[in-house]
DNA sequence: TAGGCCATCTGGTCCT
DNA sequence: AGGACCAGATGGCCTA
């Protein structure tokens, strides 16, 4: 049974020792043969003007691969993604040259690409962009600027217009050249549609980067994130201009129980069930508007997925949790990790305390106000550069290797939870040297027992 | 080996 | 006529 969780699971990439080579050329040069004794074969195994049909249709001028016809008859083949079939079972040996690929994200830019979540999205340039892809497999050609004195081509219409009868091989291959170009345009259609979603996938938090998200998961993962996130906003709008929401979005025991008794799991599932299948819950706006996001929210015993303390306030939101201190201490946490942030004057002489806060690419939290927007990247580094991909994977696999409390243990630190603010001054180090999270004046032990969530630092803007 | 996912082919429909 | 879009069919790959 296939589920997408099993796309956690690391696949080594399969290499080819020394000893390999030799063989492995070997057997790229009986391909070569292959493939010239096929073109012999169409060539000389048909009549002339199957050859000329050959010449003209089959190879599609627009397109970037070259394809016989016995290639566009035969399986599905593309250099790219799904290749030909070849018995090499014996010798143990792939002959499809980006094998390795099809288990790994595609990779659709050069290194240095970031994707600019806050600037507003040229379409014009993106199309540009899309149309220049080296894997695209119908390069854009360049248009001609037209010659206006050149005067323009009359045709004929009418009865002046001479027809050409044409033979049934002739509409035959009028028909293949046809489709041919159409069965390429669909190819690159295609493409370009797996392209975006490849870069929907660069822009969302997943997993690990040997892994990737199918179609409908990414799609899946997407809108329930971006909900999240704009719920996470809607609730400190809310908090700034000083109203308390009442109504947040039920905890689901049920679900959460099923968790603690999945054992390892549940982290995984939990993950999975919040972002990638569609709620059972499904639910309605006021407006009208479609919603079917659930997580872990409402963690507080007042119902509410807001709490407002003496120190001050914590805020659950789909899966995050934004713990917003007076004094500026603050912490963002996902059911993957978490993240605390506090202003450099609470570090004293803690060097280390010092070097990640300014080794970290995110404002000051100076105070309860500007504490959110402060966090936005103050540099033009991309949110998932690769630093920010380190720490959410490590985050992630955290999670995954750790078990989260019993329903009863949970019930228990409902009851044993109350609106008090816990000081925590003290540094915390967490799992090993590597991650090291900054002190939180208001992120407390029992508070994180109760959640028992991974503490690695993640990414303060899930 | 069954089932899930994927790429591709293909024919139909709609639009310019 | 030709291109875009769609959905069904098909076969390959991968995993349990």
């Amino acid at each position: 049974m296939y589920t997408p969780l099993h796309r956690f699971r690391v696949r080594f990439p399969k290499t080819k020792s020394d000893q390999q080579q030799p063989l492995l050329i070997f057997v790229y040069i009986l391909n070569s043969f292959y493939y010239c004794f096929r073109f012999l074969a169409t060539m000389f195994g048909t009549d002339f003007e199957e050859y000329c049909d050959f010449n003209d249709s089959i190879c599609s001028n627009d397109s970037g691969i070259d394809r016989s016809y016995g290639d566009a008859l035969a399986t599905p083949t593309s250099i790219n993604n799904t290749p030909l079939k070849h018995d090499t079972s014996d010798l143990g040996i792939s002959l499809t040259p980006n094998k390795q690929a099809i288990n790994v994200r595609r990779k659709l830019f050069d290194d240095d690409y970031e994707f600019q979540l806050h600037e507003p999205l040229d379409i014009k340039s993106f199309e540009d962009n899309v149309n220049t892809m080296d894997n695209t497999s119908t390069p854009i050609k360049a248009k001609k600027p037209k010659d206006t004195t050149k005067p323009k081509r009359k045709y004929a219409n009418g009865k002046n217009r001479v027809t050409r009868c044409k033979s049934p091989t002739q509409i035959m291959r009028i028909k293949r050249n046809r489709r041919m170009k159409a069965n390429d345009r669909e190819r690159n259609r295609m493409h370009m549609l797996n392209e975006a979603l490849d870069r929907l996938r660069c822009v969302l938090p997943t997993f690990p980067e040997d892994t990737k998200l199918t179609k409908i998961e990414t799609l899946r993962f997407a809108h329930n994130y971006i909900f999240a996130l704009s719920q996470t906003l809607e609730s400190l709008d809310n908090l700034n201009s000083g109203n308390i929401p009442s109504e947040g979005y039920a905890l689901n025991y049920e679900k959460l129980q099923q968790y603690s008794i999945a054992g390892e799991k549940i982290a995984k599932d939990a993950f999975r069930d919040m972002f990638l299948v569609p709620n059972k819950c499904d639910e309605y706006n006021n407006d009208g508007s479609y919603r079917n996001f659930q997580g872990f929210s409402k963690p507080f015993p007042n119902g509410s997925n807001f709490m407002q303390t003496s120190e001050g306030v914590l805020i659950n939101v789909g899966n995050v949790t934004v713990s917003v201190n007076n004094k500026g201490g603050n912490c963002i946490t996902s059911t993957t990790g978490s993240g605390f942030f506090t202003h450099p004057s609470s570090f004293g002489d803690d060097i280390n305390h010092q070097n990640f806060y300014q080794e970290r690419s995110f404002g000051t939290c100076n105070n309860f106000n500007d504490s959110y927007e402060s966090n936005v990247p103050v540099n033009n580094e991309g949110y998932f550069n690769q630093t920010n991909y380190e720490l959410f994977k490590n985050a992630f696999e955290t999670a995954k290797n750790r078990k989260y409390p019993k329903a009863n243990e949970l019930t228990s630190n409902y009851n044993n939870f109350n609106n008090n603010a816990y000081l925590q001054t003290d540094k915390q180090y967490y799992g090993t040297d590597v991650n090291y999270s900054q002190s939180s004046y208001y992120y407390n032990q029992r508070y994180k027992d109760f959640y028992n969530r991974p503490s690695s630092i993640l990414n303060a803007q899930i």
